[in-house]
DNA sequence: TTTCCTGCAAAAGCTTTGCAAGTAC
DNA sequence: GTACTTGCAAAGCTTTTGCAGGAAA
């Protein structure tokens, strides 16, 4: 298991105050947070770090490969595991983990041909897949 | 096949000159279209319309299920195309349709049961099933 | 010592809202 | 006639940016 300085050196990201906090806040948290949710949290351990840094911490966090960033209305939330996994959001907006069991029989029901195909189809190279299941 | 009129009136919504055009410009529009690009193209034919009115058109259009609205950074997309399809992000943040022969063997694929299984786990029911491929 | 990061405040999007006038039913 | 819709402008969000000082490598 690596810890917070060996990952941001793999990923050549300058090791901060700031961005340890964050990332470590964002691993242990369930809980998809918002930048201004995280900002938050953080400020309570790390008084005084800008909302500015978390948005441009958590960019490039994505940039680097160590969160997703997932659009949602009201705001992107942001996500730690970085794995192949389903999401569920409700009608009321709360956004939560498909849990793994169930997902990855769903992640591995897609043929891989098929998706071959829409590369070549469209002339793209697919990188990863996402699903969002909605409630009604 | 119904016109836009008999459109809205099932599903109970006002039939007004701004909204038969603005639903009639997304319905023609493979591109996934933001609220401001729609607004531009009505503004062509249907001068006057305003940003406001196409944002809560959009909104009462989604919510009757006339059109989908697809989140993504820089502004949320509309696709007037409520059949289940899925969708391509590129990294320069272009969006588009998964050709539905390929698409279709995608979710077809989605086993029922699974699906059945995360309504059980969480409590909830899954009424819509989102695709998104993503490029690198 | 160089380069990048941070905080602050300001600016820049995107989206919603209040209200008066207008329109569908 | 009643209830809903529209346009306008203003306000409310989320997110980005410029810049000066500070910290990492």
């Amino acid at each position: 298991m690596l810890d917070t300085r060996e990952l941001f050196e793999k990923h050549t990201l300058r090791c901060t105050r700031q961005r340890v906090e964050l990332y470590e806040t964002l691993a242990a948290c369930k809980c998809h947070p918002t930048a201004e949710q995280l900002h938050r949290m953080v400020a309570e351990r790390s008084p005084g770090t800008s909302l500015a840094t978390v948005y441009n911490t958590l960019e490039a966090f994505t940039d680097a490969g160590l969160c997703r960033k997932i659009n949602s209305s009201g705001g992107a939330r942001y996500d730690a595991d970085v794995s192949d996994h389903l999401h569920v959001v409700t009608t009321d907006g709360r956004l939560m983990d498909v849990p793994p069991e169930v997902g990855d029989e769903i992640l591995r029901a897609i043929p891989r041909a098929a998706l071959d195909r829409v590369q070549e189809r469209l002339g793209i190279k697919v990188a990863h897949v996402e699903v969002l299941l909605r409630t009604s």
